[in-house]
DNA sequence: TTGGAATAAATTATCGATTTTTAAGGGTTG
DNA sequence: CAACCCTTAAAAATCGATAATTTATTCCAA
């Protein structure tokens, strides 16, 4: 019965390659070749090209005209920017959140704060898809209600790029560095059951630092650390 | 000596179908086949395939697999949401440059008001792209030394989707409608004279509003103007 | 040894043709 | 008359090959 929900081959190949540089499997200014890529995915030239395309305009991809594309760039600078700005923007829409959510929206994130609480933590790469998703998706049950359309827009690209650096530094993380169960269960509390405006954005934005705090004390290069990678394989599902 | 500064088919794609869309030339949801943009741009579908998807990123273009591409739509709705979005994020990063902006920074708000100051207003179409930088790049300035790349990359993206609905709307005004250059002198007076951060943010705040309200007063879907306008060619330059 | 043409190799960018997929008619049947 | 299937036309998506450009290498002369 399945409709042929007919993905083109430029949407699944941008959907690959979008992940596998969240997951730091294509590392930070690796030069993305298209030949490599399209024997690698075992999709044609022009597919790969036009997802990088797409990959370009948010910034996990990067181009110049004539010498094709590479990973976006990181740096500490970056990151630092980029978590402040999230704060800045992602605490106005949790702010609007707490305003206009009614109870479905109290619920939901209960719902999804469940969710993530009984998710194992991204211990193992098998755990990682699950618990990612699971995290995402609270994240933007928290904001959901903001009633903005483009602000929604505008964190889930700022999201993207913060997972990114998560995930980079992970391999150099201790498991037992961070507590963020506890972080998710303020945050839930004080936004959905509490609707303490102040405290909640007081809450997310400490949430924010503390990992790019962690990840700037643990590193985020990846350089030494990929070839001990499980490499690039597991993807000829076709 | 013009060290062929070797800008792809790909780009200059790109750049025209951007501001044919800007311009309001290529109208919202408008369908956008491939062959035809082809023949018209002199340019081969690939490279007007690729220019299209980075469009897709910033909601300038939208696709649907299989379906093709067409115009990205635009609503009171949308023009609002943008509208206040616009105003809290680019409100924080001006307050930030006020904060950090020095001399030359002052120096380069008074230039650039100048320079719009005396650009005739774009009445006729000679005029119109001259303008249109010049307002952009005052704008620009404004908030140039807010420190933080990532709010002016937002800031830019929700700058273009503005203008378009500017541009949608100007057939419809009559020009004694409004004085923008008295807006914009009191911005800059605020802003770079004053450094007086409160009122900056209420007059730029206002000035967007101001644009919106008569916008969504005078409309902009533009259908039934599209035909009256000089039309398509004037792009055979090779 | 060093600089730097000149050539060769690799890679990007682009095109034209082919394959798929969707959309539009048109006629048949319950 | 509406629902269904078949046919046909249009458009999107994709591929493989070619052209253009950049990068690497070689070789020669100062």
């Amino acid at each position: 019965m399945s409709t042929t929900t007919n993905k083109s081959l430029t949407s699944i190949a941008f959907e690959r390659i979008r992940n596998d540089i969240l997951l730091g499997i294509l590392r930070p200014s690796e030069r993305l070749k298209i030949h490599a890529l399209n024997e690698h995915y075992g999709i044609g030239a022009t597919a790969v090209r036009e997802a990088l395309s797409r990959l370009v305009t948010d910034g996990l991809v990067e181009s110049e005209d004539q010498k094709g594309f590479c990973v976006g760039a990181v740096s500490r600078e970056d990151l630092i920017d980029l978590t402040e700005t999230r704060i800045a923007i992602e605490s106005m829409a949790l702010r609007k959140s707490i305003e206009l959510g009614n109870l479905d929206w109290e619920a939901q994130v209960l719902s999804s704060y469940h969710r993530l609480s009984r998710t194992p933590a991204p211990t193992t790469i098998e755990n990682h898809a699950a618990w990612a998703q699971a995290h995402r998706q609270f994240h933007e049950s928290l904001i959901a209600q903001c009633g903005s359309p483009w602000l929604l827009r505008l964190c889930a690209t700022l999201y993207d790029k913060s997972e990114r650096y998560r995930n980079l530094a992970e391999r150099n993380t201790r498991p037992d560095l961070r507590d963020t169960i506890n972080e998710h269960r303020d945050l839930m509390q004080a936004i959905a059951m509490d609707r303490n405006a102040e405290r909640s954005q007081a809450l997310l934005a400490a949430h924010f630092r503390e990992t790019t705090e962690l990840t700037l004390r643990v590193g985020f290069t990846g350089d030494s650390l990929a070839a001990a990678h499980p490499a690039r394989e597991a993807s000829n599902a076709n």
